[in-house]
DNA sequence: AAGTCATATGACCACCCGGTCATATTTGTG
DNA sequence: CACAAATATGACCGGGTGGTCATATGACTT
């Protein structure tokens, strides 16, 4: 966490160096990522730095920190109403907000997606894989609940369902950023539903649809 | 590529260079991996590091490629044996031998895995995104003939097949050598089964499995 | 005005990096 | 053996890093 010095600070400097720091962040991952750059664009001093954090990873934990919670107050209405309607429905109302977060904060998901695939890393192993249990936990209800609707096949294991589930909203907003890169509401569920319809009914002939 | 000085040592040193080389890539990242460490490890001394490579990147790029020319002659004859088959036949086989590799090969599969994470680097740019249109032209083709076989359902967009077909190969690996973890066939064979089922039928129910 | 306490500062530290180059050593040749 | 060409060496360079600390500044209290 921060110094109590850092939320002393007059909220347009905290805001430049929360700033500041959200652009470093974005473009170099966590070992990549300079403190002098940061402070040199702040225009704060070296000194000042360690007077607000511990040292680098205090100040990076707190925005990864910042941005989990502000997707959470973003979703969370989503996932009250939407929690007990049809799985694959849910499922679409999550990637669809996940995207649109993406799209409005592009810096966020950007660190986000360095986040994600700095598998390996001590800085992974306390934000991501901390979070582990929590996840798998969540999907293992959403996952009983859907089985017990008959809106999944009850075969499905429920680590292989975490995964994937897991894995298709970090695909699905890569494919819509990188292919696709729409604002709209619409384009954007269109993307999500090719991912959702080959999540419920694969690609495959010979099925119900 | 590497100067002529590093292909007329003797073979022992060769495969030390290579082989302290490979050790440090698959512990880090292209920015991370140090010349200094792997000189240290094979006991030479740094300037003739650069009497054999231009650079770090110079001995990197070699690496990864020859990473992917034995991948390459591991997969090409399985590939031709079953170009012609049933597309989820195929996939199985093609998905089969990119595990079997990873698991005889860990360290190659490492620096795979970083190579292909580190999305947005120079290096990424050189290899994986160099190699896209290929990739695409092969996957392209594939989809038509499946479809022309009645295999995949007609509607299926070519980009979003390649992007899903190469998402689940490094999905399966990884989720293979994260949770499951054996050299046997018949268990990697279960771990591609589940993700091939998914790509052919989803996990709705309803389907005429 | 004096004193106290929080904050701001930037020179400085030890360390590591990729890469160079003059020099020493080895190897091959006549 | 002598000479030349190829190769091996490590001290050295400029530059960057995260982090520290003595000192200066400013603000608030008595």
């Amino acid at each position: 966490m921060p110094k109590e010095t850092f939320f002393n600070l007059p909220e347009n400097k905290r805001q430049a160096i929360f700033d500041a720091a959200v652009d470093e962040f974005a473009t170099h991952d966590f070992a990549q990522a300079s403190v002098n750059r940061i402070v040199a664009k702040t225009g704060i001093a070296k000194g000042s730095f360690y007077q607000y954090f511990e040292n680098k990873k205090d100040l990076f934990l707190y925005i990864v920190d910042q941005i989990g919670a502000e997707k959470m107050s973003y979703l969370a209405p989503e996932i009250e109403n939407f929690a007990q309607t049809n799985f694959f429905t849910f499922l679409r109302i999550l990637y669809l907000g996940g995207i649109r977060f993406a799209m409005a904060h592009p810096r966020y998901a950007e660190i986000s997606r360095r986040l994600l695939a700095s598998k390996g890393t001590p800085i992974f192993d306390e934000t991501i894989a901390r979070s582990m249990p929590a996840t798998q936990a969540f999907f293992d209800n959403l996952l009983t609940q859907a089985i017990e609707r008959g809106e999944i096949r009850p075969d499905i294991d429920s680590q292989f369902f975490t995964f994937i589930i897991s894995a298709l909203n970090t695909l699905v907003m890569e494919y819509h950023i990188e292919y696709v890169s729409s604002q709209y509401d619409e384009t954007i569920m269109q993307t999500v539903n090719q991912f959702i319809d080959l999540l419920q009914y694969g690609i495959g002939v010979n099925h119900s649809r």
